[in-house]
Formats: structure tokens, C-alpha cells, sequence
DNA sequence: GTCTATACTGGGATAGAC
DNA sequence: GTCTATCCCAGTATAGAC
């Protein structure tokens, strides 16, 4: 592989592992097996690489979203398969992690692709809630806007309580719930 | 103030702000007006101050869900009351934030604290769920621990989506979905 | 209890040789 | 493109004086 792949892939296991301010330019060549002038030839520091790796962790988010939510089966079965899907819940979310930290969220440059992939992402299940709607899975009671969000913050806030009690069981209870409240209609 | 004090709450501060791995001890001496050898006298080192703090923060936590879920009302009143009170959305949950920290989620001894908070606060809703049950507030499908894990999850999750936009929107309408959906029964 | 001195490592980057 | 040398400051702590 080559240099500039290793050292993006690299910083985005690093900063999924410790985030942005937890991750020094030395630990991110060591992992990538670059040197300093290398890394250093090929972006201007440690802020410009971190940007190229926080964007490529949204696009494979959004592939990775995609293949659920565009999958076969019924509007209700695409978002419980979404949010039933294999994760490796303790590790967190790539991007949603990165909203924890200061350095990130201050500058605009590297907020902007975690913003936008949310963004995407919460447009996308309202897509899919409205075309729920249609069909008669869900109720015309439901606002697929404000439904969409809640998708999205039980995921990422399920992460949060799973990674606290160091045990998968609150993330798997709060997406039960929240299957169970869609559900009730 | 005494000096002690001082530095217990200058942690908690930086911590809710930068986190753990962000946090220095020099910061956090600048910030409690405390010298070097001050700090390294009441406390062993970084990580017994921090615990120290983690440990505050969560009482704080507790007592502040207490309020709400310990007032006037009926259950499904206290819990929206609970999901809508005041909060600083944009700065996050003190307690919450701390879960993305690897050398917190690490630690035996940081994470305690960090845990004990979201298994009481999980605890104290489900107790709430429970009776808004009996009361007829809730459907008799709902499951407590699920639902309470599902309100936490909500709530950790806004957090992260409206850090993310720089906005809290996304808080907001997280929790108005969440409310919907309780309330539709 | 608090202060200053000291120590050593790592963070983040630049310069210039190869 | 990559390597090594060098720079300066911050992180984290210990030692001993006051």
C-alpha cells in the first residue's frame, strides 16, 4: 500500500482509538511506518491528515448506512436491520466520537465532515420514515425529521453507555426500546 | 475556596471540557491557583484527582435527574420533564463525555464512577417507567429497562449530534421524537 | 502545606542532506 | 520522496528547601 493510504488509514484508527488531541503525529507515523519526512512531505501536519482521515471515516459511514437502509424488505425491517446490524459496539463510533473533542469541534475544518455525515445520515432515515409512512409501517402521527434524529442519537448515545458500563447490554437494551416504540404504533 | 476544593473543581471543569487525555496537571494548576508541589501534595498524581473529580461530577449528575424525576407530576410528566429541562447542550455531559476517554474506559478506577452514574440514572427512569405503567400513563407492552435505556441513549446522543453540527437542533428534535413516541402508546 | 529546582519523555514541527 | 538532525515547549513527576 502506499504511503499517503497507510498514513490516512492509520490516523483513522488512531483517532477512533484516542481521538484527535490523544493522537501525536510520532504514534501516526509508527503505525503507518513513515518517517517524519515523509509524513511531513506529503501534508502540511497533523490537522490537514486528520481531515483527510475524518472524511474518509463519513464516506465509509455512509456506505456502510447505505447498505441497510437501501437493502431489501419493508421501510420497518430496513431501519431494524440498520440498527440491528453488527457492530463492535465498546470500539464506539468512528465519526461520533470525534464530536467529544474540543480541538475537532473548534475548528471548522474538521467539524465540517462529521457534521455533514450527520447531517446525511439523518436525512437519509427521514427518507426512510416518510416511505414508512406511505406504506402504512408507520403512523401519520409520526415526524420523520424528529424520528430520524432519535434514530440517530440512541445509536450514538447507546455507544456512550455501553463504553461507560464496559459492557454491550445498554446499547442492545436502548435499540430494543427503541424498536419496541416504533413498533407500538 | 479551600485548595483541595479548588483542584477537585478546576478537574471537573477541564475534564468536561478536554477530556481526560486533554487535561494536563499544569492546566489544571493554572486553573485552581494552585502551585506544583500544592497539587502533588494532596493528591498522588494526575489520575487520583481526576477520580476525585469523576466522582463529584456523577453526584452532581444524580442529584440534578433527581429534580426532575423526583418532583411534581405524573411519571410521564417528570420523565418529559426530565428530557426537557435546561441543559448547556453544546458543552455535552460532563459524566457522558468521559466515556470516549481511553485511558478513562481503561482504568478500573476511573470508569467506576463513570458507570455507577449511568447504571443509577438507568435505574432511577426505569423505577419511573415502571410506575407511569401503573398509572396508566404508559402502555403495558413497554419494558422498563429498555424504555430507561432508551431515554439515557437519547439524551447521550443528542449531545453528540448537536456537538457535531455545532448546533442544537439536533438535540432537540431527538428528544421531541423521543417524546412522540412515548406518548403515542 | 507550599515553593522552586530538576529530570526525562513526548508533542509538533522545520531544515537540509540524500 | 524519504531520512536524520535539530528546535522548543509541554507533560508528568520527584526532591528537597522553606
Amino acid at each position: 500500500m502506499e504511503t499517503v493510504e497507510r498514513l490516512i488509514r492509520s490516523t483513522q484508527e488512531l483517532l477512533w482509538e484516542r481521538g484527535y488531541v490523544g493522537t501525536s503525529p510520532k504514534a501516526i507515523q509508527r503505525a503507518a511506518d513513515a518517517g517524519q519526512g515523509s509524513m511531513y512531505h506529503h501534508f502540511t501536519g497533523k490537522a490537514e491528515l486528520a481531515k483527510a482521515a475524518i472524511e474518509r471515516s463519513g464516506a465509509e459511514l455512509r456506505e456502510a448506512a447505505e447498505v441497510q437502509l437501501a437493502g431489501e424488505g419493508t421501510p420497518a425491517e430496513r431501519i431494524s436491520g440498520y440498527l440491528g446490524r453488527e457492530r463492535d459496539v465498546l470500539r464506539g463510533c468512528q465519526v461520533g466520537r470525534l464530536a467529544a473533542d474540543p480541538d475537532v469541534v473548534a475548528d471548522p475544518e474538521l467539524r465540517a465532515p462529521v457534521a455533514e455525515t450527520f447531517e446525511w445520515l439523518r436525512a437519509r432515515l427521514a427518507e426512510v420514515v416518510a416511505e414508512g409512512k406511505r406504506t402504512g409501517d408507520f403512523p401519520e402521527s409520526l415526524d420523520p425529521e424528529r424520528t430520524a434524529a432519535t434514530i440517530a442519537a440512541v445509536l450514538q448515545g447507546g455507544y456512550v453507555l455501553a463504553r461507560a458500563a464496559g459492557s454491550t447490554e445498554p446499547f442492545e437494551l436502548a435499540v430494543q426500546g427503541l424498536v419496541d416504540l416504533l413498533g407500538a404504533k
